[in-house]
DNA sequence: CATCTTACTTGTGAAATGCAAGTGGAAATA
DNA sequence: TATTTCCACTTGCATTTCACAAGTAAGATG
């Protein structure tokens, strides 16, 4: 059974460098982008992300989200071969990270998905406050974590 | 010399990867840190942050942030050793990113630096607002970037 | 001119990454 | 029931990145 150690050894008590270890990462933003926005839930979802995440990188990342709290995994009641990935209140609060960096990089870098940029752009938070709903939503149970 | 193109070749559009794979790594986002919040500007200034960079890699990300136009090198006329590092307008905008993380790992982490955090909490906006403030004031020639 | 300071570079070993292939249990199929 | 397929990984191995220690070159200092 996993669970979380407060901190295991950080270099600095700054938030920031906490979020970075965490976070800091070619990957596991991205994990997070696919269940927040594209509702990835499994192993199989993630790997077929555009980006091509090998498959024991993927298999670490979740771990190692799981071990920081910001996702969980159930086994599927319908398919007993499927692990069902889901965000946790920690993970969801990402949202406004993520949303600050997909800003950042659509003003000033050359990018695509303009459609969920240009919602991001004319109004924030409603656009944060739907993620949340969404996630509200399918997390009806288990909402201890 | 090393000269860089604006996107050599990205995993894919998707404008958070774009973000992830300029500034997805343990250091760039803390020597950003370093420039807004605490004011450095030299490579000796860099090194003696709390977290403790390696020589080689602060070299390689000061390189590659300025490759990326989010920070400027130039020659202190006063000192000829020194260079003086410097954001951008591209450098600054990253902000909000950084406090969205530092208001996550505040909220969800055991971190220190209480008194920037309840700065944050208390009012973003204004903020975020003095960041950029502080930064015009001290970007008084060279706007051009 | 000798020494110190600054901003690096170089060398080496350790760790992380990427790719291909393999494994084990559960589910679907013949 | 036997076989095949599906899902979520694990393992091996080559490549890349990283951390640490040491060294270097240009400019400043005494």
């Amino acid at each position: 059974m996993p669970q979380k150690r407060p901190s295991p050894k950080r270099r600095s008590g700054c938030p920031l460098n906490a979020s970075v270890e965490i976070l800091g990462d070619r990957w596991s933003l991205l994990i997070i982008r696919d269940m927040m926005l594209r509702g990835s839930r499994t192993y199989k979802e993630f790997l077929e992300s555009y980006e091509g995440i090998a498959t024991n990188i993927l298999a670490d990342r979740l771990g190692k989200l799981e071990a920081h709290g910001i996702i969980t995994a159930e086994r599927d009641p319908s398919d007993g071969r499927k692990l069902i990935y889901l965000l946790t209140a920690k993970g969801i609060d990402l949202a406004p990270v993520l949303t600050e960096m997909v800003l950042w990089a659509a003003a000033h870098e050359d990018t695509g998905n303009q459609a969920l940029v240009r919602q991001m752009q004319k109004d924030k938070e409603q656009f944060l406050a739907a993620v949340r709903q969404r996630w509200a939503e399918k997390t009806i149970r288990s909402t201890a974590n």
